[in-house]
DNA sequence: GTCTATATTCTGATAGAC
DNA sequence: GTCTATCAGAATATAGAC
């Protein structure tokens, strides 16, 4: 027996504390999870979380680098691709979103609130404005196969409409997650809809 | 002279207290702040602090208070009104969000930060829903006025696109706070126009 | 009411045995 | 690699002088 790996009942100590610290700082955040509570969820050792990673603000930058590029990812691999439609796109942001975020739906909040402390700050904005995407609207725009909109307005709408819900989940009290999710999935079809509408208003 | 209150250079130990806290704490949310640091920024004992308000956690509770009823208040003071239009309606909900958030900006991730923590939830999605606002949003629905959108979806829309770029901005970058606020103020105008178009969408 | 000093608990990190 | 035990500093809270 070679290169036989790990045994059974979950992975290496080292994985199973990157998946703990995931979990946690990404429910609560950088200052509410003490590294006793991350040790505990992995079912390891409090001095093992530093032997692996040294710090406390080391194992966190690898949570909070893993949650920013999955979370840009989205934007990155639809908006520059040239062969394909505004209309298109945005289909594709809105859904891909929902669909990824159901899956990690703390996400969004985390990525707002540690956005402020981050080194290599998340570029949003700078993404989608500096994009073909949006080229393609101002050519849009300019042929007056749409209506005149401010394009950091449109991107602001396309983001919030997908992404606001899951932020805004704790506040709207009332919904089973089953019933969130039948909502997400009707918003999947309707924000496109929605921001057709838009794009012809004067 | 009777009853002259207090000094210059600021109000009693105890406002100045509730002050510091209300800034940090919406700043920086629960964990991050340290009673050293409200005591600090109020110009005050750190001991002071614990003699007009007992623990950390009361003072905390009492600055998610304010900000949870200022928060609800805009939605409370509209929509339950029953000679307003809906259109009317709309129009204040996002003019009078973005007015306070422009003097309040850490409000709303703030709010949703600390939505999970909080005794007394927010009831903003029950407020809105049980709402005469959503009354008559039915009854336009059914006089064929208005398309048949679900009101759960009209009603985040309506607060996804008002209150989503404040919890954004820090993922905003690039955006100096004078663009920001011509954005918003942009926004006012367009927001309830963009709804308009939603509504008639089928 | 306000302060200094201190008690107490919590938390991040390490030393050293196995 | 993994654990137990422990340290050092941080953070909340209180005692007691003024």
């Amino acid at each position: 027996m070679a290169t036989v790996k790990k045994k059974r009942s979950g992975e290496s100590a080292e994985k199973k504390i990157v998946e703990a610290a995931r979990k946690l700082f990404t429910e609560k955040g950088y200052y509410a999870i003490k590294t006793r509570d991350i040790a505990k969820e992995a079912g390891i050792n409090l001095a093992l979380l530093n032997y692996y990673f040294r710090s406390k603000e080391k194992l966190f930058a690898i949570i909070m680098k893993e949650n920013t590029v999955r979370f840009m990812q989205i934007i990155t691999e639809i908006v520059d691709d040239e062969k394909t439609s505004i209309e298109k796109k945005i289909s594709m942001l809105v859904t891909n979103y929902i669909d990824m975020l159901s899956l990690n739906p703390d996400m969004p909040l985390f990525i707002m609130s540690h956005a402020q402390r981050d080194d290599q700050r998340i570029r949003m904005r700078e993404k989608m404005m500096s994009s073909f995407f949006m080229k393609q609207i101002q050519q849009a725009i300019k042929s007056g196969k749409v209506a005149n909109i401010n394009p950091a307005n449109l991107m602001m709408n396309i983001v919030s409409l997908t992404i606001f819900p899951f932020i805004a989940r704790h506040v709207m009290q009332g919904l089973t997650p089953k019933q969130f999710n039948e909502l997400m999935e009707e918003r999947k079809r309707m924000i496109p809809l929605w921001i057709e509408a838009m794009l012809k208003v004067k």
